[in-house]
DNA sequence: GCTTGACCTTGACGCAGCGTCAACCCTGCA
DNA sequence: TGCAGGGTTGACGCTGCGTCAAGGTCAAGC
């Protein structure tokens, strides 16, 4: 006869786990000797490494129950049913050897791939990390409200920086944080900018598409907020809002 | 300002997790209004996001909470740690699914392929299911317990199922287990069988061959007790006995 | 007969990442 | 005013054991 731990070295497992089986009643509880040791008999070895065999092949302890007790097309069927689960878990873990290569790859921390090329893009004009991250945060929160967009969105983006009148204007931005004595004067240049170009988006049409891609007005407030953070940003807006424009993620004339 | 809800609902999680990323202190517990509710910003919302990013790609929390704060070349090693980790489970799980493959084929539930098919043969014998199930069950523990050697263990067998003493041997056991009425005579035909072999297998030193694999004996007569439940056994024991042998799975001249 | 070390016993907490009550309070709308 | 649909904390549940804790037992050497 066996004691426990002869029993578990047989079978190749630990002393806890086959009281476990006891527990949950996967292996009946022996006898006792007359100290209170368990004595196994070599069945108990068999019906061990049984439960070890299909518990090490992926199956939950609950179903090995089931199985040991299994006629031969139950016993397939469940083994078809393990095998998609299996499966399942692979495919799932190759998404997340996906995820994780992408986010290994530059900032691109929790941004789509569009906008990290993107804010590539922006860094090249010379804008400092701090607007970049900035940025970033707003455009996570935008991929995270409008995934089917945001490659859209971006594209614009995209587009508008060959506009010679953006780069200038992100140029500014560069000026205003790293320069402090950069001053009034620079943001009034760039509500300047802002204003013409509002102006012109407004004549080719481009002010309406905006209505119909963001359309959640708590989300357009949130995103606003983001930026307020900066006494520079507020300065800009009571600057645009003069020349008759509000609104900084969603822009509306007044 | 978002409530819990919304804040989950724009980082599409739910409002379990996020209070649970604030007890574990993943999330900063936020401002409350007057009647307790949790405040939350934008920047809550982007912190969010990046904290499911990295959980979804299989990130532990533990290590997420660094992350967050690591700068590029801490993330980059972690990142292809944990990439080795995805790889790692992904080949377990494949490891399980060729397992469960195996097990889903015939009776083979917890023996090697080598043992399944030798058990075909002897099955193909006539040989009832009864001690098919006792042989498979003897085989189980033989290849627990000497895994290196199990494949040489059953080509040899299956050279022994050639001899056609072997093959008429198994039909006795048949013609014992399923015919009531067959009894003593067929077990000395037994007992003389087995005693002509093991005199042949010791004249040409095949039983020396057994003390170079079977070096465990506490392991030989816990195979042995296998057997000893059926009354055939331990009368064809006594017989062999008589005829100057003793053991089971390791025959002595005694 | 005593000590020592290896092995056995039960009981209970810990783990990851939340899901899911329970029991109660707050808010906004008809 | 009532009700639905938010929010709050607190606590247990799930998987498959690992890991103390606080002992009792066995075999061996002195």
């Amino acid at each position: 006869m066996l004691t426990i731990g002869q029993l578990a070295s047989y079978a190749g497992v630990t002393i806890r786990a086959v009281r476990h089986y006891h527990q949950v009643g996967l292996m009946p509880e022996p006898e006792r000797d007359v100290s209170g040791y368990r004595t196994y008999g070599a069945e108990a070895v068999v019906r061990l490494i049984r439960i070890r065999t299909l518990a090490e092949a992926g199956v939950p302890l609950a179903r090995v129950q089931e199985l040991l007790n299994a006629d031969a097309t139950t016993f397939a069927e469940a083994t078809s049913v393990i095998d998609r689960g299996l499966r399942a878990q692979i495919r799932e873990l190759q998404e997340h050897r996906r995820r994780i290569a992408q986010l290994a790859s530059g900032d691109s921390l929790a941004v789509p791939a569009e906008v990290a090329d993107y804010l590539e893009q922006v860094r090249a004009l010379g804008v400092p990390e701090m607007m970049i991250a900035a940025e970033r945060d707003a455009w996570i929160m935008v991929a995270a409200r409008y995934p089917d967009q945001i490659s859209a969105f971006m594209a614009d983006k995209v587009r508008q920086l060959e506009d010679p009148r953006t780069v200038r204007f992100y140029r500014l931005i560069a000026q205003l944080l790293t320069d402090d004595a950069a001053g009034e004067q620079v943001v009034v240049e760039m509500a300047d900018l802002l204003a013409e170009m509002f102006e012109e988006a407004a004549a080719t049409g481009q002010l309406d598409d905006q209505d119909l891609n963001m359309d959640d007005s708590a989300f357009v407030q949130l995103l606003d907020s983001m930026a307020e953070g900066h006494p520079m940003v507020v300065r800009l807006r009571e600057l645009l809002a003069e020349r008759g424009w509000a609104g900084w993620t969603k822009v509306v004339r007044v």
